[in-house]
DNA sequence: GTTCCTGCAAATAATTTGCATACCT
DNA sequence: AGGTATGCAAATTATTTGCAGGAAC
């Protein structure tokens, strides 16, 4: 376990630190989204100490690349977790209980059926948001910021 | 347009006050979406004096009664907008920009063509998550607050 | 007349940053 | 050795809250 995530972290040119992979080996064995907070207060105990900044600081870098993968919560707070489903799909977030269904399908119109017929669960809301650029400013090539 | 958004306000128990109705007419005026404190410095400047809290306190009040809209911004920041389309749909959201643009299809398959196609832009990225209950919270009925 | 709305100022709460030290490779 | 990573404390920033006075219905 420690052997791959070390060469992931390889790949992106991270080094294999203690903390970093304490991270990484927490959310691989948590069923469920965490906030950073929580990524916090459940090293602390595990080992020594580790600081808050680090795990914010490590949690958007692994996000980014996309090692690990990001919760847009109702309540506004980001959530981690840790995904193996490499193939493209996407999630079902349970908010009651915070774990991560993949949805394999794509189309949104099967998704609420989808999680009926193999889920089981219920749908209360989603989030279908497609960013990128217009046609005015893909011409322009930019990407400004917001 | 005052008198109608005094009716859609009636329908929602809220009162038809000058700052509320400013703040809708400011969403349907702009082709953009605005953050709570955008709206404010756009108001400010209009007529008197409107303070912050009540633009946080509108803005969520008015989307929650979905008589506005919101993006979730990759940057993390909540914008909100006025969206006339009533049918079921989705939003492009240009990052440049600002712009919103319907996205009639509900195939996540299909939204890339159709922004190539009809829009005319580039998907950088998109959001799709789908909240609910999981099976196990489903059947115990609650929605206990993450 | 009542109930809801608003402003102000202050309280929260979540992130982020600077910088000296310690650690991977 | 050399470049990162980490911790701490403090700074930021967005958002919320309490409460008294004012306005809409």
């Amino acid at each position: 376990m420690q052997r791959h995530f070390s060469s992931t972290l390889r790949g992106l040119k991270l080094k294999a630190t203690p903390k970093r992979l304490a991270i990484l080996d927490l959310l691989a064995r948590e069923p469920v989204y965490l906030s950073p907070e929580e990524v916090w207060h459940r090293l602390k105990g595990d080992f020594c100490a580790i600081g808050l900044p680090t795990v914010y600081r490590n949690l958007e870098e692994l996000a980014a690349g996309e090692v690990i993968s990001t919760v847009i919560h109702p309540n506004r707070q980001l959530y981690y977790f840790h995904c193996t489903n490499r193939s493209h799909h996407h999630h079902f977030i349970c908010i009651a209980c915070r774990r991560v269904e993949d949805v394999e399908a794509c189309a949104l119109d099967g998704i609420e059926r989808e999680v009926g017929e193999r889920i089981g669960g219920r749908v209360l809301s989603h989030i279908v948001q497609v960013n990128g650029l217009c046609r005015e400013c893909a011409a322009v090539g930019g990407a400004g910021k917001g």
